[in-house]
DNA sequence: AATAGAACTAAACAGTTGTTTGAAACGGTG
DNA sequence: CACCGTTTCAAACAACTGTTTAGTTCTATT
């Protein structure tokens, strides 16, 4: 009967240490990405966030309403972990592609190995639940829709938006088969060759110059031991 | 203590409607590609078999043991389902290209919505478990290996394997976002945009294309309103 | 027909799940 | 201090999980 089911809309609520609403959400968002929903339990998630079991129907009602509130927070804290490149006037869309593609596989990839964010959100792309129109609608959308505006700023407006978004969505998916299938690929290829080839610096340069090629802004890449072209 | 546990050695194993073990496998192929292994309860696959609770675990063993036999049984079917193409002496490798990214569109999304099959083999992909490796090595890696010597054959073996490799990859990486992300594809783009450009044929096409633009084997497609290049 | 083993079943088992309960502890206000 | 709403807790709940058991039916060989 608390009134601590719904969202404070009071004062902001600083989501440090020692706040438990916090810290449940932030484990329940690591084990969800680790086992999916079904296979993350209450009561893991409540060790790990060290509070009583009871505390996730206190603070959210039941297990579902806080697979969504994780969702939501896993893609607000992402978002502005790595926040959208900022472009001067006047650069040239060659490299803000090259650093889209970039910023995208940092995003996709992380540093080392991702964070839970970043796996909790490919789960709900993968097999979308409740939680996957607000993910688009905040999240992706926004990102792809720049990701046409720098295609159609390359290709001066010679092609039409479907066709944008066509080729666009070939750059996403180059990108995202090593993000969902990535332990697949590392068994498709020698593993020095991951590390030389298929590194996030490597592929955005691949990928990139793969498209530029294709759209004829560049020489196309028959014979690719040219200087890297940025 | 039976010896039903085993696979029969001996005559070949019709797996027709009246088959207990048969049944299984395809119920809980189906259940485990909807739900996923933990989601997916052996009552539910059994009463969709028809056959009883207990009949798991005298057929399998125990419930992990059914899934690694359910992706072996995935792959296996699905491999007579949509057959690599086989080619004539002499087939220009263009043509090639065109009819493996059009079979591999067809293997993954399926005429109307794909089979269990690929749903099952999808989530091991993203999710490897032990039935990933024989399913690597007997399915995913042969075609992955067809799909590169295309690709030399038509760079005329200008390009090392890590390149073709590379290439390769990004091809796979295209259709893949459809196989894995429709969802949200769809989400992405309009709905009759959908149906015009993001049919299997057309996108076999436009990859394709892409792809020989890139590579220098046909003029880039800054102005695609060029006919179908087939 | 008798027998042995395989195939199949209903019922129960032990463990885990999400959720609820009722009471205790807390923190500020009169 | 007494009061009150909020927060936290240990314990229990009912439902469901994978698995096992003991018993029955079927089938084929002797």
């Amino acid at each position: 009967m608390a009134s601590a089911n719904t969202r404070k809309t009071g004062p902001v609520e600083v989501e440090g240490q020692d706040d438990p609403r916090g810290r449940i959400l932030s484990a329940a968002g690591q084990e969800f990405a680790d086992k999916g929903f079904e296979a993350a339990t209450i009561r893991d998630i409540c060790t790990l966030a060290a509070v009583n079991v009871a505390a996730v129907n206190y603070y959210f009602g039941d297990k579902h309403r806080l697979y969504i509130e994780s969702v939501r927070h896993a893609h607000e804290e992402r978002s502005q972990q790595v926040p959208l490149p900022q472009w001067a006037d006047g650069t040239p869309p060659v490299k803000k592609l090259r650093d889209f593609v970039g910023n995208m596989l940092q995003r996709m990839l992380g540093f080392d190995h991702p964070p839970w964010q970043v796996r909790l959100m490919l789960r709900e792309i993968l097999h979308p639940t409740d939680a996957c129109r607000q993910l688009v609608e905040e999240y992706i959308q926004p990102h792809f829709t720049v990701l046409c505006s720098i295609l159609d700023e390359l290709t001066d407006g010679e092609m039409s938006p479907p066709e944008l978004r066509r080729i666009g969505l070939g750059i996403v998916g180059q990108c995202f088969l090593y993000r969902a299938a990535g332990d697949v690929v590392g068994m498709l290829i020698p593993s020095d060759e991951k590390n030389n080839l298929h590194s996030p610096v490597k592929l955005a340069d691949h990928i990139t110059c793969f498209c530029l090629a294709a759209l004829g802004k560049q020489p196309p890449l028959s014979v690719e031991i040219s200087a890297n072209c940025f």
